[in-house]
DNA sequence: CTGCACTATGAATCGCTAA
DNA sequence: GTTAGCGATTCATAGTGCA
């Protein structure tokens, strides 16, 4: 674990090329409410040479991925995030592997007169071509009754079924704990704990199993209030987390120091 | 009821000017399957001609839904539909009020090594600026006790929730029906009805009753099998359908008349 | 210890009015 | 014109305290 607090672009130097496996950070969305955000004009300018560095530090089939929603601007949703991965692939050269995508459970109430809620931000993977990928770590339990009934049928030795493309299904695994999707479904923050914008645990929780193992190192250059460093302890993963805010950084201090502290009361409890 | 046979950039010229108040379709996918499918790089210029002509045909307070989603390409998710709403926005001079997520439960298995199983698709909403909105077309049920205990709390005047950004909640009525948010989340279509991209009926009918009201006309200018038209009967909605293929032209006609003589008898059930 | 009451709050959006 | 400020509208969830 390695907290720095500064400008993310100036401390990413004291950072050895090639030694981070993922980076996984929510940036200052774009002039929303009264922190630190650029206009979604010079997004791009400022977002950038933070990324470009940031993949240069990336150790091989290391991942990066910003959790991000842009705002409605004169009744239309801003085009700035677009704009953005389409410049990080044709100008940086980054390879987009997928949008997640985090749906809400409880999104904000409004009661816009031409909208509805919104209720969900996108989460944008990037890498320098190709990555690491462990989706055995992420495997969910099945909500289809079909495994379940199947497993059944397989006990009867009448593992037949073919499904509705016509194909042989006979051969098929049946297991109950399935591959998650794209979509990553739950509710949003609603704790103070002095930073305005965090995001829940099992969010960065998700993408650290899913693109790193035990022991590697994971990164959040806009460390805020730590989150991304408490599901690091959480998972023993390494972090390097850079905050500019010195509240936020003594915020982030504590809380990964704590979850740090909880890992190991629970580690010594279970070989007590 | 109006069904046409052929190319849509010129059935749609004999449509009457400002007489759609919703365009809800599906357009083929850039190179997705083998019909009709232009290259990525040229879907623009496949695409827009037809969107500049069908906001033509739009009411004042009209709308226009694209469902899409972009493919996989060399390990990148495609960037042609993002290119294609800016184009939109920045070219066509359209309002890009908000993109809608379709959440599919089931989606498609997929043995890729890199990356998990897609789960959604986007629903883009266009307008010439502004549009027509009943959001009380669309109420869903509350998950949350808490319109129950607020109204019990309003039986005794304490009624005095403010929430997070400070705002007075005094005044709002308590229901238990609740706006929904831009995220739609039900199963993908399983049904084969000959037609290889279809979507399920609650998709237009959510975007329907979002957007018209009662008698309004929707159109859908890729209707393939006839969903939108299947949907608008169900929700006595006037439809305007334009299908180039024949065998798909029969399959929607079929479909939606069946619709249709399925509303009439229920009209007369409940009248008899 | 469970249940209910009550409080706090999260990256909100729109329209009007005043400067 | 243009922007800045303020009021109006709108849920779901977690935490605390008390019976």
């Amino acid at each position: 674990m390695k907290l720095m607090q500064g400008d993310c672009l100036e401390r990413m130097k004291e950072i050895e090329s090639g030694s981070v496996d993922l980076w996984m950070t929510s940036p200052p969305y774009a002039k929303q409410r009264d922190y630190n955000g650029a206009e979604s004009w010079e997004y791009i300018d400022f977002i950038s040479p933070i990324v470009k560095l940031a993949m240069e530090k990336l150790s091989n089939g290391g991942s990066l991925v910003l959790n991000i929603k842009e705002h409605v601007k004169n009744g239309s949703r801003d085009l700035y995030v677009m704009k953005m991965i389409i410049h990080f692939v044709e100008v940086l050269g980054l390879t987009f592997v997928d949008e997640y995508i985090w749906v809400k459970t409880n999104p904000f109430p409004t009661g816009a007169k031409t909208r509805f809620k919104d209720g969900y931000e996108r989460c944008l993977h990037f890498t320098n071509g190709k990555h690491n990928f462990y989706p055995k770590h992420c495997l969910t339990k099945t909500t289809s009754k079909w495994a379940e009934s199947e497993a059944r049928r397989k006990n009867k030795g009448k593992h037949t079924t073919t499904n509705g493309s016509g194909m042989n299904m006979s051969k098929r695994v049946v297991i109950d704990m399935v591959r998650p999707s794209n979509v990553i479904t739950g509710t949003s923050s609603n704790k103070n704990i002095g930073h305005p914008a965090v995001y829940p645990e099992y969010l960065p929780e998700f993408f650290i199993k899913a693109m790193t193992k035990d022991g590697n190192v994971v990164g959040d250059m806009f460390m805020g209030s730590g989150t991304t460093g408490v599901a690091c302890a959480n998972l023993n993963r390494d972090f390097i987390g850079i905050e500019k805010d010195l509240d936020y950084f003594n915020i982030a201090l504590e809380r990964i120091e704590k979850a740090q502290k909880a890992k190991h009361e629970e580690f010594f409890f279970e070989n007590a």
